[in-house]
DNA sequence: GATGAATGAGCCTTCATTCAT
DNA sequence: TATGAATGAAGGCTCATTCAT
């Protein structure tokens, strides 16, 4: 078998930050296959044969990339975490009215929820996972609902947002949003029109 | 030790004594603990010998009342499914405007998923289930959904409900109030203040 | 319900003579569908449920006439060996040269092989037993088997059966009588007409 | 309590030593020993627990070679067709008059018997076979019987076996040799010695 | 890095049998 | 005599994980 071009010379070697870069490739494709099939079938029901069938690999050498099945699903669950905190880092960042940033993060997070990572966080459960991954992954969402709560908070105190129950209010457009990734298919409606559309249907009764 | 302090509590069966009363009242036990442990710590983790050591029996003995765990499953699922065909029935023979029915469904729902049965509808997965019913629950499932979509058309062409987006309306409301049996512990807030809140909370931006 | 005219005049309770033969009834009743069972789906695959089912009782009800389902097996074991026994009795008491008693035996025998308990003797496993019952069985296996043998062992000496290996002959001629407990089905061939034709096809070599 | 006393005699696995193999020759050994224990004390009351632990092994690693138990009872019986169908075979293509084809067959079946996989045909019951096993199963049983019925029409025809019943001779014949697996033990008499008395017994009284 | 083979733990389910009524 | 309910024992199968190569 020939060396493809990515590599070092001519050496069967290839260069240890082309090796690295490999390993990386791999672990990720390694994830995003399991992903998908821990929402299309569920995590219990997933197999680690499955996913290393479909990789055309063996399960043991999956065992190169992960500590075990568990580490993957908690690995799929922080790359979505990771994208919802750049959201809100961003939003934070611009600033502008509480209503404004709510509607931005319900913009971000509607189309979070249209992805495979994003639809891990609110489809697979967490009560698989150790105490000690489940305590973290429950700090991230709340970390999350914090977020809306705090742009409601804010926003009721900029004068953007009418006076509600903040508390429940958050769980209402967290709920619905995070319900997108139980029902969304690609098909009739683009992840745009997905976000645009909620971010009318969740704030137009909220405005002061 | 005391012989009855670990939670046998409401269990029909006294551990070695008295166990003699009605089939129904037995089937229904089962159901609601198996109920209560499969949305506490899931439906894979949750053994049959978990459930019948609640019960004080042991686990043949479920077999007298459902032919397997799945039957468990399914059963929890039409429990939930029954209310909320009850609350359907019953709104649509009340009458009243779009709105008002709209209004009347998500107050009935919220209260609902509150309860052990309506959680089971929203936080089991209908993937464990067995073809055949798996198909019988996602036809509840589009009924339900149905409802909600059929309440916003009428209360758009009787001008109680701004024209909107019905399919994604639906989605959205479904699921902000699906996400209370994500959420809802007992504690700060009753089922009724949730209801009454999400009623408000979810049709305000709605009106006409 | 009335009662039927067996027993006694009005009471309700048969007198003890009735009822004893009632039980006999019932018990034989449950060993000939327990027997046709166990020959249509074999032992271990029948359940005693099955058998109750079929008999419109319930399966504790089967230990009021045997203590287990290995008894009844055994039982129905017993049955076919009777009436081995009765044949054996009858041509030693009719007398004859070695080759009469032999065909005759064969004739009987074929014909106890089309009938429920005949097949039981061969097509049911002795291994299914507790020691105890298998050493029996096995005993009057040993016992029939003998008989084939004197009765060759006769005919070698009285001049009507040709000098063979006696052991193997009885052997063959068992083997052969034995497997159509295994093939027959009531159709093309009557019992007697199967029995004629092996009593030709495994004695005409036998001759002297 | 010496190591290697209990039977592991022939086991291609080494208590925890040296285990590495071609991976025929450990499937092959799963069946013989599967084989013999299934003989010895029949399908059902043979566990896979039982069989790993002859074999030195633990059950799950005979899946590694078996899909399911059921599989291991049909591949034994598979070894025993084959054998069946070479004698087949052969036969065909060496020619002969009927009876001589006969006689052959009579002699390469009744050794067969002698052999664990020939037993098996005969001893092990194919009820307890998945409907689309057993088909297959019963496919064969009818094209070994065939040939029988073929050879001795043929004998008939050509004038080497006098006029019969052709059905039940080939009963008769088959049932004679399949008995042998139920009854043979090593000893007193060898295979050879035993498919040479059968060949004369079995045929004697069949020449035209 | 990848694999074949093996393991240990566990779970659902079946069923003969018992017992109180 | 018959039953409904319950049990104990066991078995087949799955699967994440490990290990030697």
């Amino acid at each position: 078998m020939t060396m493809d071009a990515n590599g070092g010379a001519d050496s069967p070697w290839q260069p240890f930050e082309t090796r690295r870069r490999n390993r990386d490739v791999k672990r990720e494709a390694v994830l995003r296959t399991a992903a998908q099939m821990f929402l299309d079938r569920g995590y219990q029901k997933t197999t680690l044969n499955d996913v290393a069938d479909r990789l055309n690999i063996t399960k043991p050498a999956l065992y190169n990339y992960f500590r075990s099945k568990e580490e993957i699903l908690f690995a799929c669950w922080m790359l979505g975490k990771d994208k919802a905190y750049e959201s809100i880092e961003r939003i934070d960042s611009e600033g502008g009215s509480g209503l404004v940033k709510l509607q931005q993060l319900i913009r971000d997070y509607a189309r979070l929820m249209t992805m495979d990572f994003g639809m891990c966080m609110v489809c697979l459960d967490d009560r698989e996972l150790s105490d000690e991954w489940r305590a973290e992954v429950r700090f991230h969402k709340r970390h999350v609902d914090a977020a809306y709560r705090r742009y409601i908070t804010e926003g009721v105190a900029d004068g953007s947002v009418a006076p509600c129950d903040t508390k429940l209010a958050a769980f209402a457009i967290g709920g619905a949003l995070n319900w997108i990734g139980h029902w969304y298919k690609p098909g009739s409606r683009t992840p745009d029109e997905i976000a645009e559309q909620f971010v009318h249907l969740l704030t137009s009764g909220m405005r002061a």
